[in-house]
DNA sequence: CCGGAATGGATACAGTCGTATCCTAACAGC
DNA sequence: GCTGTTAGGATACGACTGTATCCATTCCGG
């Protein structure tokens, strides 16, 4: 076996010249020739260590999916809070772009996501995360509910699908340079605050 | 000047065409050779009624905007109800896809929406419409409050930011089928009760 | 030290893309 | 009826696409 090459760095080092792409110039921009010389090697490499486009464009979504995961966990532990209220809003607040790299990221999901929509098999990679999400939320929030921590009347399960939509809908505007981040992230206060009361974070 | 032809009648067909392509197969799968099969014309048609390319998707556009504004008005007016509540009702309903072809228009414009964010003149064309409904929203909710039909210590700005981000989440989790329409309307009702006080619509 | 597997450079292939060009009907005004 | 503009069929161009193939290195295990 000769010139043993670390297989993982290499197609991680590709993955991330095509979230790079994509995330600046659309998926419609992404193609094997742009992959290489954007991370500075021959198409072949590409073509090596790839199978498919496919393969890499799934790649690349399942990254996508480990850095909000990633994101949100960083948070959750920095905030350091263990209030359902705080790891409600570490959760979203890392879902909103909030620095250079997490809206490029969410540039890069919006593509994938709309991608999704005509490819099944994106589609298949991409609700694993979103799916995940909304149970964890949902389950904190019932614990929180049976401490007494919100009114027994919220129902958990619409409470949390309805903030995650909110915060992809503001995902959106903020994208699109509708909304700031600091109006996003005070409309997800606002309700929060609706949801917990008015309590000073 | 012989064989005079309706040329907005012509450029009509081909947008319908085009636009039928990109909802079903995504704006990925649009070509100039794909609308003309699709509008059973030959490709030096689609030329000669559209300079480029780029003109077409910008008609697309254009047209998906024409699309929602009808469907606005149209729920408006036939759910007739003229209380602030059941206006914010009936375009929140609008935006959601609601029927066959409202789905098909959402994702066409989710398509459209992400190519938007590396096209500037798609963007330029898409935030229109949004921006205005906003707007709208926010002045007849405005009134409400003068009215006294919600509390005075809301923000009409902020709600209506926060309500149309979160129909426009939504709408995203019910095109992915993460979400039914029924359940998403659901969640509308239940911040519109939140936001109104719990009234029967 | 050498045969063979691992790595990747160079090039080719068959399609498809947007756009441009050439040419032929069709028909209104003179 | 001739003319000139309008409407479109047919075809071509060069660029780019994903994928495949051929071939030269590199270097470990025997």
């Amino acid at each position: 076996m000769p010139r043993q090459v670390d297989h993982d760095e290499r197609r991680r080092r590709l993955t991330e010249a095509l979230l790079r792409i994509a995330s600046t110039r659309g998926l419609r921009a992404v193609s094997m020739r742009e992959i290489a010389a954007e991370a500075g090697v021959s198409l072949r490499v590409v073509q090596y260590y790839f199978t498919n486009k496919q393969a890499l464009l799934e790649s690349g979504l399942t990254e996508l999916g480990a850095r909000m995961d990633r994101r949100v966990k960083q948070r959750a532990a920095a905030s350091g809070e263990l209030t359902p209220r705080g790891v409600l809003a570490a959760v979203l607040g890392a879902i909103l772009p909030f620095d250079e790299q997490s809206e490029l990221d969410s540039m890069a999901w919006t593509a994938y996501y709309s991608a999704a929509l005509t490819d099944p098999a994106l589609a298949a990679v991409g609700v694993t995360l979103p799916n995940a999400l909304e149970d964890f939320l949902t389950a904190r929030l019932a614990a929180a509910r049976q401490a007494g921590d919100i009114a027994p009347d919220r129902d958990p399960r619409t409470e949390v699908a309805g903030l995650l939509a909110l915060a992809n809908g503001l995902t959106s505007s903020v994208l699109s340079r509708q909304r700031s981040h600091a109006a996003a992230t005070e409309i997800i206060d606002y309700y929060l605050d609706r949801l917990f009361g008015p309590a000073a974070t």
